[in-house]
RNA sequence: GCUUCCUUAGCUCAGCCGGUUAGAGCAUCUGACUGUUAAUCAGAGGGUCCCUGGUUCGAGCCCAGGAGGGAGCGCCA
């Protein structure tokens, strides 16, 4: 390689470099210059990490005009001496021999200047946000956590498996679908009675995007023990909440011979797990976010890695909140689901930790989940967190094919469309347990922010594709 | 979908009881300043007061409808 092709190097590698008095080439964008006609400062971000790398262009190599286009939000290439910092806010800086205009940005329109803007201004311009402090650190830890969700299931021996966007069924028991088609939706083919005619479609029936891979999940985990799903599902739900998306990523684990227990076991270790990969390889990324945003997301974090959840089911629960003094806005009622605010009351008052409610009366539960002996209630499992209430949803599965009809037909599932799933109870059933993750609402938890718009790139909600 | 609050300069907001030419901070621009840390100091430019209609001698302010946004609730992950 000749010597004058110098290599690009990371500015987080910089920072944390010893060794000075070299020769280094960055590229990044802008945040601020200041100075006077004698020495100019550049703050500059390449998004390797939250710091910025002080740019020192000095009078006599850069007359004050030759800088004139290096404004906040430009994309410049920086040429010069990594050397140790005369200032205090740094250990080092370049002197700058040579500075590249890649791409300007006018500063009576680029919109993100030096100055604090709202979270809600900030979603109306989304795909410039992750230029901020805010989105770079929560778009660095979204990945991290995704990362350690792999790193924690390939060391625990479960397969990724890759379950399908769209579905041939529209009754996977999780909420309202988007219909997926290629008919044209002024003159779509009709059957004799008037209604759309679906064999006329791409697929030759009505598809919808997916709202959980469990179910061809529960298909990979009767040939592959472990499995677990990562990706992008859909519900057509009219949500208007901060802690609802459209279009959201789930993770969905799923084990032949787990119970209950198993599967309580293994969501606390996960998310323990979790939390504790991001606070080892986040750290300046959740220190930032605790000192701008809320003081106790570091002491929230780690309440969670250091303490046992705890466990108790539905009825016990509703024993605690029936004797409760506190006065909540809808009663309590062994059958009836608990509300947001006794959820609340429980993880955040009365146990004030994580907790996990188990066995809850089959009414209010999927048609899925394993019958308990009493018949009244099922094996399922939500875990609550502070400030984000169900983060978890999951179960054992009902394995027996016969009580597995009873349910089906007595929660109205059609059977004809899932004739493919009670194949496996039909063929070498197994006892088998999994849950359901909503990745969004993880990285709500690590990072603090309070609303799921913000932790994903291009939030999708009732009225909004934007980006 | 329900409840409630909000919408004024590029951004964050103030604007009294309805009354003359609608303000501030920051940003931007111009200038000053030998190493700054969201630099500092001085000055300048910048407005469809969300839209439509109404009440009034007079509306940023009151009323009605609409649009957009926030928070809470429901559905859930």
């Amino acid at each position: 390689m000749p010597a004058d092709q110098l290599r690009r190097t990371r500015i987080q590698d910089l920072l944390t470099s010893t060794d000075l008095n070299r020769e280094v080439l960055v590229k990044g964008w802008v945040r601020t210059r200041r100075g006077n006609k004698y020495v100019q400062f550049i703050a500059l971000n390449d998004g390797s990490c939250l710091a910025t790398l002080q740019v020192v262009a000095d009078a006599e190599k850069f007359p004050e005009e030759s800088l004139k286009e290096v404004t906040t939000g430009s994309c410049i290439a920086v040429r010069g001496q990594l050397v140790a910092s005369q200032g205090k806010g740094q250990t080092v800086e370049i002197q700058a021999t040579d500075i590249e205009v890649l791409g300007t940005a006018d500063p009576e329109a680029y919109p993100l200047q030096k100055k604090a803007t709202s979270l809600e201004h900030l979603r109306e311009i989304a795909h410039l946000r992750p230029r901020t402090n805010t989105f770079g650190a929560v778009l660095r830890i979204r990945h991290a956590l995704a990362f350690a969700v792999h790193d924690y299931f390939n060391r625990h021996g479960f397969y990724y498996v890759h379950t399908p966007i769209i579905t041939g069924s529209d009754a996977e028991g999780a909420g309202q679908m988007f219909r997926v088609t290629t008919l044209p939706p002024e003159h779509p083919a009709r059957t004799e009675d008037g209604s759309v005619d679906f064999s006329e479609d791409f697929f030759g029936k009505a598809t919808n995007l997916t709202v959980s891979g469990q179910l061809e999940g529960e298909l990979a985990a009767m040939a592959l023990g472990q499995v677990y799903t990562f990706g992008p599902t859909f519900r057509a739900e009219n949500s208007n909440t901060a802690r609802h998306l459209a279009e959201f990523w789930m993770i969905e684990p799923e084990m032949a011979f787990f119970d209950l227990q198993d599967n309580m076991d293994l969501a606390e270790d996960f998310l323990q797990s979790l939390v504790k990969y991001a606070l080892e390889h986040c750290a300046a990324d959740l220190q930032f976010l605790n000192d701008t945003y809320d003081k106790e997301l570091l002491a929230r974090l780690r309440s969670v890695t250091d303490n046992a959840f705890q466990r108790l089911t539905y009825t016990e629960a509703v024993e605690i909140l029936k004797s409760a003094k506190k006065k909540f806005e809808f009663p309590v009622d062994w059958g009836t689901d608990l509300q947001s605010e006794h959820e609340r009351y429980l993880v955040e008052k009365h146990f004030q930790k994580p907790v996990i409610l188990t066995n809850y009366p089959k009414e209010i539960k999927a048609f899925y989940m394993k019958l308990d002996d009493d018949g009244r209630t099922v094996r399922a499992m939500d875990v609550l967190f502070p400030g984000i209430g169900e983060i978890i949803g999951g179960s054992q599965r009902e394995e027996d094919l016969g009580k597995l009809e009873g349910r089906m037909a007595e929660m109205h599932v059609p059977a004809d469309e899932l004739w493919w799933y009670l194949d496996t109870r039909r063929f070498g059933t197994a006892p088998h347990a999994g849950f359901g993750l909503g990745f969004e609402r993880l990285v709500l938890f690590v990072t603090g922010m309070t609303n799921i718009r913000d932790v994903i790139p291009f939030p999708r909600f009732p009225k909004n594709a934007e980006f």
